[in-house]
RNA sequence: GCACCCGUAGCUCAACGGAUAGAGCAUCUGACUACGGAUCAGAAGGUUAGGGGUUCGAAUCCCUUCGGGUGCACCA
């Protein structure tokens, strides 16, 4: 039975509890049942009872014995205490449980996956740095949980789209040219430019491609080092993302929304819709009127558009493309964007609490020397991306990304990572992986016969250990729904270092070959079945953070 | 000054309002005639920054103080 089939099999005992007037209580959409982290509170427990004891007017372990009475006539269900205030604690019937490991693996890549999310179509924006540089340390974290997200979601059900959007048409833009040009004449770098060894790099990869552009008049030279330096940039940004492991959909250039008259298009609604004025030979948007702090400007006096005019068209872009639910991840810097953006969507005539969803992460600190690292664009000491795959290898950076918890500050420390990789958790997840390979190799060696779904007699994982492994196994597909759901990649990594530590209890308790010339009997099979379940979830929510399951390490 | 995020073991971090707050690393003690010891068993380590409140129950929600981060442009 899965937790599913608890809930839902609760549920339905409330239900007629009620029909019958035992209670007098509505229904609950869902009762939640959970594991217990003591194991003599059974496999699973709910609440329930403490919920509706109020409703009903009784007290909570009145309601509770009304509903244990119930339970315990359900087939499969061996037990049910009433305990604490009100808890029901439920436990299965023996074998009930270990069908999970047979389900998991019959379901193979499918196992976890739902259809919590179908329906729904997101376009889930992250990363988008500009092609001014490589990607910092900030955007690899969300590079890192941003791809986590996108495949969480898909794995619920979700129609999903990365998409990067980057801003090749403004003034920063602009200091990058001038910072090329004056790299490839042995220039510093301008008051306001961009230092570092790149700039050098890609100055001189322009000079190359082009022969004689230095030649050329000021203004057409650096025009000559904008387009091909932007596109220099950016084929080195997708070749670190993509060594990653990370491809969006869609890369979206902001110079294609001024050249297709989008931001014209777009105002213009604003403006039939009301909420735009002129002031100070500026044109702005009323976004106090949706709780923004102050309004914004649409087009400076001067007659540019913002790069706010320009979110403005970009959001209308994706609503036309039929997207219903637009996700933008942004660092804790960016803060300030949100009331902003909120006011927008509202102004456009969408429900920002429905259509926009702007999930904010905190900042990534680095540690040398067990000093803070301080960087600078313009001092050109900054970690990169690639710099970071370097020092401790794509999987080790992607899974320390992805397993702390977005709000949360992350210290990252350079000399721990790149001298002693084994500290990170991922290799104690990767090596129960590889561990469970071998021991699957084994018993191929042995010839031992795994038999089918239908032969396996899963009544034999009774022992402590293995109930305790089959329960984790079970509780992965909550894990995704939850994960996808909360937008918190990180549970699946924390759930993943769960089980790895299961899994190898249950080894050092329980030998699954026969030793020397003793024969497989029914408890081999049965265990190496679970042992195989293990390895799909292992796999399986590796996968979604986007890690590799290693075979051998 | 105003707004948002955070404060949990020595360190890095978990914990959909649930039972005795958990892992990893570091420290100490054990288990190798090894299905992969990159593992396991055990010990030690906490007033969940402080103080109020809400309720059957608070690390979690509300108020407040302190501490850290970030943001408050006709920049992008």
């Amino acid at each position: 039975m899965t937790p599913e089939q608890l809930s839902a099999l609760v549920r339905a005992v409330v239900g007629g509890a009620v029909e019958r007037g035992a209670l007098s209580v509505d229904v609950p959409a869902d009762v939640v049942v959970e594991r217990p982290r003591n194991p003599e509170h059974g496999d699973y427990a709910t609440t329930v009872a403490l919920k509706l004891a109020k409703q009903a007017g009784r007290p909570p372990r009145e309601v509770a014995e009304v509903l244990a009475a119930d339970l315990r006539e359900q087939p499969g269900i061996a037990r049910v205490d009433v305990a604490g205030p009100g808890f029901l604690n439920i436990t299965f019937a023996q074998g009930a449980l270990g069908r999970i490991a047979v389900d998991a693996v019959t379901a193979g890549e499918a196992y976890g996956r739902t259809d919590a999310l179908a329906g729904q179509r997101v376009n889930l924006e992250f990363v988008s740095a500009n092609p001014t540089g490589p990607v910092h340390i900030g955007g690899t974290r969300w590079a890192a949980v941003g791809d986590a997200l996108g495949r969480l979601l898909t794995a619920s059900g979700a129609d999903v789209s990365r998409e990067y959007y980057f801003n090749d048409a403004g003034s920063q833009i602009d200091r990058f040219a001038r910072s090329l040009v004056a790299a490839a004449h042995g220039r510093p770098a301008p008051e306001d430019g961009y230092a570092g060894d790149y700039i050098g790099e890609i100055a001189g990869q322009v000079v190359a491609a082009e022969p004689g552009v230095t030649e050329l008049p000021a203004a057409e030279e650096q025009e000559r080092f904008r387009v091909r330096g932007v596109e220099l940039m950016f084929a080195e940004i997708k070749a670190s993302l993509a060594e990653f492991g990370v491809v969006f959909d869609t890369y979206f250039s902001e110079a294609t929304l001024h050249a297709s008259g989008a931001l014209e298009k777009v105002i213009g609604t604003l403006r039939e819709r009301g909420h735009v004025y002129e002031a100070d030979g500026a044109t702005w948007l009323r976004t106090t009127e949706f709780g923004d702090d102050k309004d914004r400007p649409l087009v400076k006096s001067d007659g540019d558009y913002t790069y706010f005019a320009a979110d403005c068209a970009y959001y209308q872009d994706k609503r036309d493309r039929g997207f219903d639910r637009v996700v933008i991840m942004l660092g804790a810097d960016h803060a300030g964007y949100v009331g902003r953006y909120k006011a927008l969507v509202a102004a456009l005539g969408d429900d920002p609490a429905q259509n926009l969803e702007i999930l904010l992460g905190q900042l990534v600190n680095l540690v040398r020397d067990g000093q803070p690292l301080r960087m600078s664009k313009r001092a050109g000491t900054v970690i990169t991306l690639a710099d970071l795959v370097e020092a401790v290898g794509a999987d080790a950076a992607r899974y320390a990304l992805a397993r702390a918890s977005v709000d949360q500050q992350i210290d990252l420390d350079l000399d721990l990572w790149s001298t002693q990789a084994s500290d990170n958790p991922v290799f104690y997840v990767q090596y129960a992986h590889a561990r469970i390979c071998s021991l699957l190799r084994g018993a191929a060696d042995l010839g031992i016969d795994l038999g089918t779904a239908d032969t396996v007699d899963a009544a034999q994982l009774a022992h402590p250990r293995e109930v305790d492994l089959l329960r984790a196994i079970a509780e992965f597909p909550r894990v995704v729904t939850a994960a996808a759901e909360l937008r918190a990649p990180h549970r699946v990594a924390r759930y993943l270092e769960e089980l790895a530590g299961t899994y190898h209890r249950f080894y050092d308790a329980c030998r699954v070959l026969p030793r020397g010339d003793e024969e497989a009997t029914a408890t081999t099979v049965a265990r190496l079945w679970l042992c195989s379940a293990t390895r799909t979830v292992l796999r399986n929510g590796l996968a979604v953070l986007g890690v590799h399951a290693p075979e051998r390490m």
